[in-house]
DNA sequence: ATTTATATCTTTTTT
DNA sequence: AGATATAAAT
């Protein structure tokens, strides 16, 4: 029965599955089967008598543990469902739950996203009134991340002679002091952001030996998938739980690290065997995806950057047809070849829209592509950008039932307080602020005993909201997640705003929320969720990632996305587009960070999801910023051993054409269906190219005007003009609504 | 307090 | 271009 399964591997991939016991590192070429030795070893396991709950797994993403768990089940059955596979962040938040008075939280401490800590932090700087231009927040974020990422907590941050140094040099020398009250405030409000996760988990396991020891006898093997995109916090982690079994298996590949700006630590996997003098490396290098003339001109690209660990990837499959480029005069017709190029494959080859993926460098390329694949009547799917649970509407509902069962989340609170609004403006919050700075107490304290902390005056539609919260809250103690999800959604009134906005975006925003609530419906009803209140929920959801929540599956569509979201994924058709250089490799990661490898890596990455055939494009003009852009090719093309391309000539030829033409004709106005309000249709946002000087123009507040000067000078398209009423004026042209009479 | 108009900023990838 | 912050008007 085991023999089954060892019977289709090749020597290095059955050696891999059978080594179970002691440290073992194995470094997996692009499409070398390492997802199937990985469920294949785990599969063994289980076989040869291992309680699956002792198995430990950690993934990427959920989805990947969710495939694989799949899998496993299919060789072992229902045990699998036993595992504890998931992603770093997803399982540590699991056990800190349940850890969580050890280190000063509650169970129900909430998870704070990306934009919860930027707005946190944007409030600590205006009370330490910095300047938020010199203290960029995503910076100040990033430099607190990378901090933690390290391990350094706020003593040690602030007790560095190099990160002062480094502070000074930067002009930010108040970072310690915004780390520590960042810290400060996020315990203060019984939450976690994303690195804290991490971060605290590290300290329960430092501080409370008992706990340490507990989860490791419990979890005899662990296993780490793309080992290269481990972070230092995730391997120490790692490390501690596998120090008495030292049962520990990481797989990865230096060459596919693209994560090290999110502090991904190459020198993980060059560090590993230092650690572990027993280990043993296994080398999967076959390669049994792609074609030899894929595989050729990956190699030819990877083999510039230094890499420590060589390794030669392989294939014994057909060479198959050359790699395609495309040069396209400008990004829309960029969108037009590479559909066109779909269209034509898909037929010829008889092939269905999901054997095809469009890779791109950033999510802003994506809109070209959907406009030309929307034309050809081609369907699609984006993967990735904004998630579901990054919309507004289900940010604002979330939020609310974050406060229900946290009353000391104040980014909620400071979300929804006036949402919808109830009369709480600006002015009023800024008086909870700094009420509760002055009595030192929560922001919770002052909103829920307004009259005493504020004066009766101003108290009234503050106590109402109190009033609410504690009814969702008394609901929520006797209820599941769905009723009380489904009350607050009605009761706070977000149900009813967005019912009467009637326009299309209102409607969509109204569906959603639906959505949310039947996917809670669907949560409560799920036999494996033993705990159904909403704190339950709250926690399934708020690690969720933006692949993971795509409701439509498998349908035949074609694929678009980041070259980061499709690490790990493969397609028989793979276009790789927007080769040009500054947009990939990345302008700001080489000049932020000089990092020429990791871009390569990445594309190194893009090329190697591909099976058969691999197209790569980019365009001569792009639209950036609203402003037509030149571009140059990449680099990166340059690095393709030439022997297996093949330029498409005619496509360029042809593309050029059809551009000019069509750039002849002024671009008009997109009409969204027919909009219902039209109180100024035919004042249209203007635009330097249909204005000239002495021109008549009507502006719907100013009247009749006659254009003195028009300034297209450091791209700041602005008219001068003279208006009969009320004398002469500047206007931003993109901004100023204005009809043109002749 | 809320709505509306204008100015400013964005510049990468995501758990 | 589009989102977001700020200022001005209601």
């Amino acid at each position: 029965m085991e023999l089954d399964y060892l019977d289709g591997l090749n020597e290095p991939q059955r050696e891999a599955v059978l080594h179970t016991e002691g440290p073992l590192m194995i470094i997996a070429g692009a499409g070398s089967g390492k997802t199937r030795v990985l469920t294949y070893r785990i599969a063994h396991l289980i076989n040869h008598g291992i309680d699956p709950f002792s198995i430990l797994a950690l993934t990427f993403t959920n989805k990947a543990a969710n495939e694989m768990r799949n899998r496993i089940e299919k060789v072992v059955g229902t045990e699998a469902r036993g595992i504890w596979m998931g992603t770093f962040h997803s399982i540590f938040a699991r056990i800190l739950r349940i850890e969580a008075v050890r280190i000063g939280y509650t169970r129900d401490f909430s998870i704070y996203d990306t934009d919860d800590s930027k707005s946190l932090i944007r409030s600590i700087l205006k009370e330490l009134s910095l300047d938020d231009k010199v203290y960029r927040v995503g910076t100040v974020l990033h430099r607190i991340s990378s901090a933690k990422n390290s391990l350094i907590s706020v003593n040690e941050y602030q007790r560095n002679e190099i990160f002062r140094a480094e502070d000074e040099a930067n002009r930010i020398p108040d970072m310690g002091r915004i780390y520590k009250i960042y810290q400060d405030r996020l315990l203060k409000s019984n939450a976690m952001d994303f690195d804290d996760l991490l971060f605290n988990t590290n300290i329960l396991f430092r501080d409370h030996l008992d706990v340490l020891n507990k989860y490791q006898q419990k979890f005899r093997y662990v296993m780490v998938d793309e080992f290269q995109d481990t972070n230092v916090s995730q391997y120490l982690i790692t490390r501690k739980l596998a120090a008495v079994h030292q049962n520990i298996c990481v797989v990865g590949d230096d060459d596919q690290s693209i994560y090290a700006f999110r502090g991904a630590n190459i020198q993980n996997i060059l560090n590993f065997e230092k650690d572990y003098p027993e280990l043993r490396i296994i080398k999967l290098e076959q390669n049994y995806r792609s074609t030899k003339n894929i595989v050729s001109a990956a190699n030819s690209v990877i083999s510039r950057n230094k890499t420590q660990l060589r390794k030669d990837v392989w294939t014994e499959n057909e060479e198959g047809p050359l790699i395609e480029l495309i040069k396209a005069s400008s990004d829309n017709e960029e969108g037009n070849l590479i559909a066109n190029s779909i269209f034509e494959e898909k037929m010829q080859q008889s092939l269905r829209n999901s054997d095809f993926a469009i890779l791109y460098r950033t999510n802003a390329q994506s809109r070209a592509f959907e406009e030309a694949l929307r034309r050809k009547n081609i369907k699609y799917r984006i993967v990735g950008g904004l998630s579901f649970y990054q919309r507004k509407e289900i940010k604002d509902l979330v939020a609310y039932m974050r406060f229900t069962t946290n009353q000391n989340d104040e980014e909620a609170l400071k979300r929804i307080i006036n949402v919808p609004k109830r009369g709480i403006g600006e002015g009023t919050v800024a008086k909870i602020v700094v009420s509760a700075g002055e009595s030192n107490v929560g922001l919770w304290e002052v909103v829920s005993k307004a009259a005493s902390f504020l004066g009766a005056r101003i108290a009234k539609p503050i106590d109402d909201f109190a009033t609410l919260i504690k009814s969702f809250r008394v609901i929520s103690d006797q209820k599941d997640a769905y009723e009380t999800a489904a009350h607050i959604a009605k009761a706070s009134g977000l149900l009813k705003e967005l019912h009467e906005d009637k326009t299309v975006e209102g409607l969509a925003r109204y569906e959603n929320v639906q959505e949310l609530l039947n996917a809670i419906k669907e949560f409560v009803d799920n036999s494996e969720h033993e705990d159904k209140s909403l704190s339950a929920f709250l926690q399934s959801v708020s690690l969720l990632t933006s692949a993971e929540d795509d409701k439509d599956t498998d349908r035949d569509k074609v694929t678009m996305m980041t070259i980061h979201m499709a690490k790990g994924l493969e397609f028989k058709y793979v276009y790789i587009v927007g080769l040009e250089e500054d947009l990939f490799p990345s302008q700001m990661m080489l000049t932020s960070r000089a990092d020429l490898e990791e871009e390569r890596r990445l594309f190194y990455v893009a090329i190697t999801r591909a099976e058969r055939k691999l197209t790569l494009s980019y365009a001569e003009s792009r639209y950036h910023y609203g402003r037509l852009k030149t571009c140059e090719a990449s680099r990166f093309l340059k690095e393709i051993d030439p022997q297996f391309l093949r330029v498409n000539h005619s496509a360029g030829r042809e593309a050029y054409a059809t551009s000019f033409v069509k750039n002849l004709t002024p671009r008009k106005p997109q009409q969204i269906n027919s909009t219902v309000h039209t109180p100024s249709a035919d004042f249209t946002p203007s635009d330097t190219a249909n204005l000239t000087q002495g021109m008549r123009v009507e502006h719907p507040k100013f009247g009749f005007g006659v254009v003195k000067e028009v300034d297209h000078a450091n791209n700041e398209r602005k008219a001068k003009i003279h208006f009969e009423k009320v004398g002469e004026k500047t206007l931003l042209l993109s901004f100023a609504k204005l009809k043109i009479h002749e």
